[in-house]
DNA sequence: AGGCTGGTAGTCAAAGTTGACTAGCGAGGG
DNA sequence: CCCTCGCTAGTCAACTTTGACTACCAGCCT
């Protein structure tokens, strides 16, 4: 499973209703061209799929306001509201270093209570801990680890991507448990969309030479 | 471009000449289906295409030996050959936090000379580098960082990311320049592909539970 | 002899992804 | 007034990925 339907279905329900066009926007603002296969395509091919899966309801096409072809509207459904969130607590806990997955269930994070985004990280962390010492212990040969050459190379970075990824959570959390942020039922929250007009600050243009990459 | 080329050419090449489900054979033996795309499917696709693209040459469909649908023979052609060295240097290189591509490159590392490896994985240094400092440069907004909310953790996962990625690099570096592993044109290379009716020790099967995941 | 299991080798439809392309409209220049 | 440019909103064909399925043979059990 890639990040998109998880962003896409995120962005429709911040915005209480949008069209793709608005969604490709917001995923823009987030960066999320840079870090996720978050291209036109599979964004509208998203936003169809999971209409005709019931997630999404399409209100059919509104005439555009400003030149261009008439623009399909979505809004998120019952269903689709339960997926988003089973999506987000999976994307949390699941080390399987995607970290487009992880991105962006980061940045959705503050959709859940505080409680409940701590519990999630800290299972992560055991998740990681479990998996490390899963593969130190099998996928090390009886004649111990210099019998795989410099196969020996790839099981290292794993390990040390999960090491990473432990302590960044780790990080994550003591900054969570310090207060930071707003969470769900905390108060006004940190609303990151483009309301209709707003420029967009990170749109695709000569402003980010990694875009080139 | 995910990892399924390479791992494919690459198999191909140390064998000299193989069928699908030899090349499937070694990619579960080097574990990739933990932490590629190799599923069956994907291979037998990419063997395919490849020989329409001329990167392999097919011999046609030898009856099997031990049971099962007669199979089809490939061999690495010269374009393949440039084309498996060129994927090679350019996953080394490439810091796009696609750790699929990146643990099958370090799994053919040694294909290359030990100076022009070094020479790639130094390169690959300046350019996480390059790219670590893009990022806090341009995605930093004017009024401070704090500006981001909780969206800024997404950032910090990835510099994070990049700055695990730059050390894990430099100790490879510093191993294979104090003599580490044999390269190509240092004598009797490590060869990691099962012959003929050798058992695989790490097939699919019970033997790791962190298949599960 | 018949049936079951398990390994061999691969196919296929459905889903997802990519990158290039289109069509409509407004603003601004000449 | 016309022409181009750029933004809006999206489509499409080609390609890749996924997971389930098939067919064949050997060995074992009864």
């Amino acid at each position: 499973m890639s990040a998109i339907r998880l962003l896409v279905l995120g962005a429709v329900r911040q915005h209480g209703r949008a069209h793709g066009y608005q969604v490709r926007g917001d995923l823009e603002y987030w960066g999320a061209h840079e870090w996720s296969n978050a291209k036109p395509g599979s964004i509208y091919h998203a936003l169809k799929q999971m209409a005709k899966q019931g997630l999404l309801h399409a209100h059919e096409i509104a005439p555009s306001t400003a030149g261009g072809p008439p623009r399909v509207e979505y809004e998120i459904t019952d269903r689709g509201e339960d997926a988003f969130f089973r999506l987000l607590r999976e994307s949390l806990v699941a080390y399987d270093q995607k970290m487009d997955i992880q991105s962006a269930a980061v940045g959705f994070l503050v959709e859940l209570s505080r409680a409940e985004a701590l519990e999630l990280l800290r299972e992560r962390i055991r998740r990681i801990e479990q998996w490390r010492s899963d593969v130190t212990e099998h996928y090390i040969p009886e004649a111990g680890p210099g019998q795989l050459g410099h196969i020996g190379e790839i099981m290292n970075l794993w390990i040390h991507t999960a090491d990473a990824d432990a302590a960044w959570t780790q990080g994550l959390i003591d900054r969570l448990e310090a207060g930071a942020y707003t969470f769900a039922g905390e108060g006004e929250p940190f609303v990151g969309v483009l309301t209709e007009g707003q420029e967009n600050p990170y749109a695709t243009g000569e402003r980010h030479p990694e875009d080139d990459r």
